[in-house]
RNA sequence: GGGGGCGUAGCUCAGUGGUUAGAGCAGGGGACUCAUAAUCCCUUGGUCGCGGGUUCGAAUCCUGCCGCCCCUACCA
């Protein structure tokens, strides 16, 4: 697939807790994730999406011991419930990794011993409050705030010493630091770069390693007793995976991580260092022969979902959307509407958003229903009323007088082009999408002003209706294009009515489109039957007040 | 306790020093009839959380307070 002028772009989410239930959360980050990716695959370029799940959690071996499972039964179980999840939402990732994969846990163990060779992760001993109850231990502050007791039992805590492997991230301050002053865009939202850099400027060595897990996880290279952390573990996996031939190119184009606020300090700080740190070791300076071990392009810090009064979303709440709630969504307006909704409305930003039934009924009806779905409609059923179906010529020449903003013509195409590629390059999903909307939005004005309903009753005025409907048409199909990535299943079937099935079946199955192509005004041929179908949005009715 | 962020029309949000603060949706009025009671035009609506300060000029900068949120070495 790489040609030499093909763009490579490599985009994950995290990898996923398994021992919680799939919900909105997860369903949220990989949605964001496959919007993007599915720009990228629009546009060409030759693209990677990997989610998967992170299994090596001390819960997770608890978890199967209570139900008389192994830890790796236990995981295959739950790892299911996360691939159906994704895979209903048909939510495309080209890879789903498990941490407990014999390709993972042999490439954690190669990179965890050319950082012990190199001297950036060491033998150290680790201090902490023990709570022995719990067999756990209790950060400072949150010892200190129940008065150095067990918040289970109330016994006092115990200073207790163990010895643990470190990383040396405080050797690694002021890379960090060059970097983010070289590559402002490297955390994104703006906002939360400010935190990472000053916590960056105190940071201490962190340990990577514990004993006791039992057997579950990956232990440390040459000593057996202990184990690497799961979230050491985790944060590997967006390299191991595409650390194999043939994908190797993925990691040196640069990764999008597309993360929650909770784990920027991991992702923004833990992991490039990791790799400052793999990067002096033997084998990675030149990396298979492809340079220097890059470093991930952009971590997208996004906030949350929460209810409508406005609390997180959690388990001990019950309030969170799960998998049954989805699917409610799903089976009342259909998987594009909840795209559309998570991808258009959701908290990209530093503020979190409300998940509001209300809103996402205004959103389906405003922007699905009544402005793609009817514009659609109402210019293929002209089409079919007035020239029998097919295309009509488009030579003659529109005597209507016509306002600057409902011009229909290539400049038109080529505005909303930008638009939504400036938009979608930066992850601001809510304007890109606003781009085919307001192509859509230019559709309704051009039939208001121009009136073809009208002049089709005078058959001599009939080329000049074609020209207009032909117009019309064509916006609607550059407008259709520019929205795939959130609504594609209802974009496909309405390009196999006009004739653009080619689209959609080029883009099947991880497939590629040709997108500056696709948006050149004039692609539709004249005489092509358009066929209008049923509405493809059709409209929620609300009881009124 | 420390660090960071947010608070703008009924709702969701743009807007980081400069004319009478904007959009979408909701509300009101009108037009049209090709369309999914849709669409198009016009329109109501804001002491920009509160108080001080800097400035010729602040939603925008500084400061105090109030409310909400995130992080603060291992539970993502």
């Amino acid at each position: 697939m790489p040609e030499t002028d093909t763009n490579t772009f490599y985009v994950t989410t995290p990898i996923y807790y398994v021992n919680d239930k799939p919900h909105l959360g997860h369903v949220y980050t990989t949605t964001v994730a496959d919007v993007v990716a599915r720009y990228h695959r629009l546009k060409g370029d030759d693209t990677f999406f990997l989610t998967g799940v992170d299994e090596h959690a001390a819960k997770v071996s608890d978890k199967a011991a209570e139900h008389g499972l192994t830890p790796q039964a236990w995981a295959d179980q739950n790892a299911a419930a996360f691939k159906e999840t994704f895979d209903k939402l048909d939510l495309q990732y080209d890879d789903f990794v498990r941490t407990s994969s014999d390709h993972h846990k042999a490439k954690v163990t190669e990179y965890v011993a050319a950082l012990l060779k190199s001297g950036d992760v060491y033998e150290g001993e680790y201090t902490g409050w023990y709570d022995a109850g719990q067999e756990e231990y209790v950060p400072e502050n949150k010892a200190k705030d129940n008065d150095y007791k067990s918040e289970v039992n109330g016994k006092p805590l115990v200073k207790k010493a163990e010895k643990n492997y470190f990383f040396k991230l405080s050797a690694y301050r002021d890379e960090l630091l060059a970097h983010f002053e070289k590559h402002p865009e490297f955390v994104q939202p703006d906002a939360r770069r400010n935190e990472i850099v000053n916590r960056i400027k105190e940071a201490q060595d962190v340990p990577i390693s514990r004993t006791g897990s039992g057997g579950w996880g990956i232990p440390v290279p040459g000593d057996e007793e202990q184990t690497i952390y799961v979230w050491i573990d985790a944060l590997f996996n967006y390299l191991t995976y595409v650390d194999m031939d043939g994908r190797r190119h993925y990691w040196q184009s640069g990764a999008t991580h597309f993360i929650a606020k909770d784990i920027l300090w991991f992702h923004a700080a833990i992991w490039p260092a990791l790799l400052l740190a793999l990067r002096k070791c033997e084998g990675f300076s030149d990396w298979h022969g492809l340079g220097e071990l890059a470093l991930p392009k952009q971590v997208y810090s996004h906030s949350y979902w929460v209810s409508e009064s406005g609390e997180k979303m959690s388990k001990s709440l019950g309030n969170f959307l799960d998998p049954a709630a989805i699917d409610n969504y799903v089976a009342e307006f259909g998987l594009d509407a909840l795209r559309y909704f998570l991808a258009t409305r959701g908290p990209l930003g530093t503020t979190d958003s409300a998940f509001s039934p209300d809103l996402f009924i205004e959103t389906y009806n405003a922007d699905l229903a009544n402005t793609f779905g009817n514009s659609a409609s109402r210019v293929s059923n002209m089409i079919g009323k007035y020239f029998g179906g097919f295309a009509p010529d488009h030579t003659a020449t529109i005597f209507a007088e016509i306002d600057s903003d409902a011009i229909l013509d290539e400049s038109v195409a080529q505005a909303a082009l930008v638009v939504a590629s400036r938009n979608f390059e930066k992850c601001v999903l809510d304007f890109a999408s606003h781009a085919g909307m307001l192509c859509v939005s230019t559709v309704d004005r051009h039939i208001e002003q121009t009136a073809p309903f009208k002049l089709a009753k005078d058959e001599s005025k009939l080329p000049e209706v074609g020209t207009i409907l032909y117009n019309c048409a064509e916006a609607l199909r550059i407008a259709s294009v520019l929205l795939w990535p959130f609504i594609p299943h209802k974009v496909e079937d309405f390009w196999r009515r006009i004739g653009c099935g080619h689209y959609a079946e080029a883009l099947a199955d991880h497939g590629h489109g040709d997108l500056d192509a696709w948006v050149q005004w004039g692609q539709l041929k004249p005489g092509t039957p358009i066929e209008k179908g049923d509405p493809l949005f059709p409209r929620y009715q609300v009881e009124k007040k």
